[in-house]
DNA sequence: GACTGACCATCTGGGCATTTTGGTCAGTTG
DNA sequence: CAACTGACCAAAATGCCCAGATGGTCAGTC
């Protein structure tokens, strides 16, 4: 089941919430504890009384939102199986990686987000684990086991090309080298489109199957997602970090 | 036929030379006039006889490039007219879009090589020609109509869809946001493959049809390799730019 | 015990002096 | 005479310095 991330404390949880707002509006680099306090309506001091640094609080937003999203594909999929068509599931997680702020700005290549990483080993690592490269390689394995993906190449292969699709749509709609051609439909369609010509057989898969393969994948998201929410604990003040 | 982008005067051959190396070592931006010159073994001022400013040398060097790369496709599609297939094609393009330096700090992202061509708009829109989004919809355009191509999917969005996935096949090569899963393979093979099964019909096409269509695809490059030779005609000294 | 804001050491960035650089041109060379 | 050169100049880039801002602390308040 789908946990949101609630901080215990509404504080903390409004020190967050300000938090998000204010990268949004002028970046990681220029935020500052003290605009995050006031904008929160708390004292500087209360900010470390929840995280021992600023950056532990930056990645705890990049794991929220991690969190987040991950989520957001779960409900999708639980409410409809019938999404863990690599072609559906491919669109979702193409959405869910470019709607977050933070996440977003990691796969674009933002140089503040990648130098917060840089430094923080464990997060990264952790982290990692929700990126699409990792989560096309976990998917792809379970869907090959199902039958909702051929096995005419190998894992490796289909996941590595996976991967380069993915994130090639993403970088096409986020950065434009020359002025491209516009697309008149949503792009999401049309990766959706282009996944399942790839990967998908000839054969309609049944709804069992569907089902099984949804269920699958769902614990697939869950032990990340676990991770991640078990990680964020160690982002809590006190804690010991590398 | 292929004709290599010679300069008339053996002393603007070396100042183009010397320029290639030094963006090599040492970017786009550290590079001076004076260093180019003693590199080259002449007087700063002959650099001067030969290009009006330091940006048209640069941009020279780039439309250069970009000869040469298609010149590079063109010659092996002669050589093997089977490399039309889409898969093989497609292949060479990232080959040929991977090597070329300045080319490939454009598509990188390099902000001085970005910063180059947006004050050169007229360089700018004769170079997209030959960058991979353009000549992905010129290629495909025909081969779909010599039946190399499948047509149960619009033209748009086949191009969209290849266009992105030569990105993202490019970008995870170059730019490793996290540590990627390392592939065994030549990612040229693992791309030809994708692009096989996403392009290419069940019907294995004759020699004739790749002839006639290869024929077809050296006559579109050669167009786009003509006007970019055209466009370095006006970068040459004394010539009027916006 | 949750919270605050004055306080401190450190860092950032804006302004300025200095150097470097793109570009010119009078003069040299063959 | 035509190709070429390098001293020269204005403009841009670089490095430097210091005032002001920032992350983080902690004695004290509620």
């Amino acid at each position: 089941m789908p946990q949101p991330v609630e901080h215990d404390s509404p504080k903390a949880a409004r020190i967050l919430s300000a938090t998000r707002e204010l990268v949004f509006d002028h970046g990681i680099r220029k935020v500052t504890i003290a605009e995050i306090a006031r904008a929160a309506g708390v004292g500087k001091g209360t900010v470390y009384l929840y995280w021992a640094t600023k950056e532990d609080l930056l990645l705890d937003l990049v794991g929220r939102e991690l969190v987040e999203g991950l989520n957001q594909v779960r409900r999708a999929l639980e409410a409809d199986p019938g999404l863990v068509r690599p072609g559906r599931l491919t669109a979702l997680l193409l959405h869910t990686m470019l709607v977050p702020l933070l996440n977003q700005r990691l796969q674009a290549g933002d140089e503040d987000a990648l130098r917060l990483m840089a430094y923080h080993t464990d997060s990264r690592d952790v982290f990692a684990r929700a990126a699409p490269e990792a989560l096309c390689t976990a998917v792809l394995d379970v869907l090959r086991q199902h039958g909702l993906v051929r096995k005419d190449r190998a894992l490796s292969d289909q996941a590595y090309a996976l991967h380069a699709l993915l994130k090639g749509f993403f970088a096409v709609q986020t950065t434009a080298v020359f002025t491209g051609p516009p697309l008149d439909r949503d792009p999401g369609l049309v990766l959706a489109e282009t996944v399942t010509t790839l990967l998908e057989g000839d054969s309609e898969p049944g709804e069992a199957v569907l089902g099984a393969a949804a269920e699958e994948v769902l614990a697939v998201f869950d032990r990340v997602c676990a991770d991640i929410v078990e990680h964020l604990r160690s982002l809590a003040v006190g804690a010991p970090r590398g």
